[in-house]
DNA sequence: TTTTATGATAATATTTTGTTATTACAAAAC
DNA sequence: GTTTTGTAATAACAAAATATTATCATAAAA
């Protein structure tokens, strides 16, 4: 660490190239400035001046600190005049989503963030046990999860729903989905994707009684934009929540199966309850809970 | 000034969360944590953190001052270990020239910048005492003036010289200067024009004793690139520098007039005799002396 | 050469800073 | 609920850091 009373001493010192003047702006004596500028030299293990007799020139530590002096000096004099303003389009935003809503909102966001060049977008994609503990860890502040939790911590606001679809190559259309023919088409697996089979599974029966973790996997990924791949080319089925369905170029190659009781998953915006957040996220707020109804 | 070893705490708290645990951290006990935080928040007149029983969280402020903390031991941890090490392809290089020279070397400098991305070059056109003044003041590094100086302080090196050139509109190619002539055509002044115009006087006698200074005047510029348009549209003459001149689109449009004493002002590259320079000036320094010779 | 001004050093005084002891109170355990 | 435990705040005191005065050495100016 260096003496923040030491770099004053030595930055004033350069600017003056006269040590009594320094002392005298600084309100010490002579004796201290010559001191902290030992003191200053000795932790560096490197000389800062380079005397000659009365005057000195700087030695190339000493310009370097020099100009980093001046730098912190500046950076602190801009903390404590924007220490009381809260400026809505300058800082950084970091968010949490699953992969899905990652890739829905994100270009949203980026549009915004390139009308403030002063404003920062940092977008997670993560599952939901991850979000929350980003989110208590400070990493990201806001965070959309499908659970209600029932931490004191985080406050929470239901801000829509993802409606989950069954999704099979396209030639599947018009038939009736069962254990039998989906475990012959084959499950494309990703991170929620045993999660989202289940809940459909629960409401809609499709497996008769049989458990659906028997259904054979035909493979998995965790790129949100390439789970449908395998499946417009016929390898295998998957569900996923319908927004990202839709962002898919080759939709003709799918087949939504329709569900006697369809599924959704709510959304939560999640946040910490006590942490107050700065204005810049105000828009964002507005703009998921505008985008997600 | 904000307080290094308080910064320190805050920064160390804000990561644990956890008051007693910082100490044990940083080698001092809880209540010393405690004053820190209580010593910042007087400062800054604001409070830092929003206390929830033994738990807290951030205040906007608070945040911000983290950030900055965080910040600032990043920069700090570079500064000392780019210390000792002398990189000689980053970093500012400052110069000052004569307008004509600034203009003929600063291509050659910015195409080299090019290629190091974090090497920034900064030329300032100047006349010959303010270049010794920015010398002195150390807002530059290198100079390049046109007399030899006697000062202590100041390192020289002849390192070329500038052929001065008497220009003429086009229409006047062969006839013979002298003052009436020259008086009819107007001289067309610039910062260093009647100096230029009288060296060239003194060695070739134009003038035939009458005075320099009492011919007509015609205009003044002080940008370098504009000095000889009203030249080329035979408004005037003037004096400037060889390597100025050949930079000049229109030249068929100018008539150098031929001297019988060529005169030329030896260039000075000139630099403190004391103060050491980075190594990024070397490659510098080496193009300077090839293209000036 | 003499005088004056300036920076370095040593000894001492002052201020700052951190510690121990104690209190207050929240969270956890019962 | 009540008790226990753990954690932060406060006050008084001890230690350390820091600055000052006095003095010396020497460069710059006269």
């Amino acid at each position: 660490m260096i003496n923040e009373k030491w770099l004053l001493t030595f930055k004033t010192l350069v600017e003056t190239k006269h040590f009594t003047l320094t002392a005298e702006k600084l309100n010490m004596t002579q004796p201290g400035v010559s001191q902290h500028i030992q003191k200053l030299e000795r932790q560096l293990k490197t000389p800062l001046l380079q005397r000659l007799g009365k005057q000195f020139e700087l030695t190339l530590a000493g310009q370097k600190l020099y100009r980093f002096a001046v730098n912190k000096a500046q950076l602190q004099q801009q903390l404590l005049q924007e220490m009381q303003f809260d400026d809505p389009f300058s800082g950084e935003c970091r968010f949490a989503f699953s992969g899905a809503l990652a890739m829905f909102l994100y270009p949203h966001f980026i549009s915004y963030q390139s009308l403030h060049e002063n404003l920062n977008v940092f977008v997670e994609a993560a599952p939901n046990n991850n979000i929350i503990k980003d989110l208590l860890s400070d990493k990201v502040d806001i965070g959309i999860v499908t659970q209600r939790l029932d931490s004191e911590q985080l406050q929470q606001e239901k801000v829509g729903s993802e409606l989950l679809q069954l999704v099979t190559p396209a030639r599947y259309e018009g038939e009736t989905m069962n254990f039998a023919l989906l475990n012959k088409i084959g499950f494309i697996n990703h991170p929620d994707g045993l999660h989202f089979l289940n809940k459909i599974n629960n409401s809609n029966a499709l497996c008769q009684g049989k458990q659906v973790e028997n259904i054979a996997i035909r493979g998995y990924v965790n790129q949100i934009n390439q789970i449908l791949l395998p499946v417009a080319q016929g390898i295998g089925f998957t569900v996923l929540p319908e927004r990202t369905v839709k962002q898919f170029q080759q939709t003709q190659l799918l087949n939504i199966a329709p569900l006697d009781n369809p599924v959704a998953e709510p959304l939560f915006l999640t946040k910490k309850r006590y942490r107050p957040l700065p204005l810049r996220y105000e828009w964002f707020e507005k703009q998921i809970r505008t985008l997600l109804v």
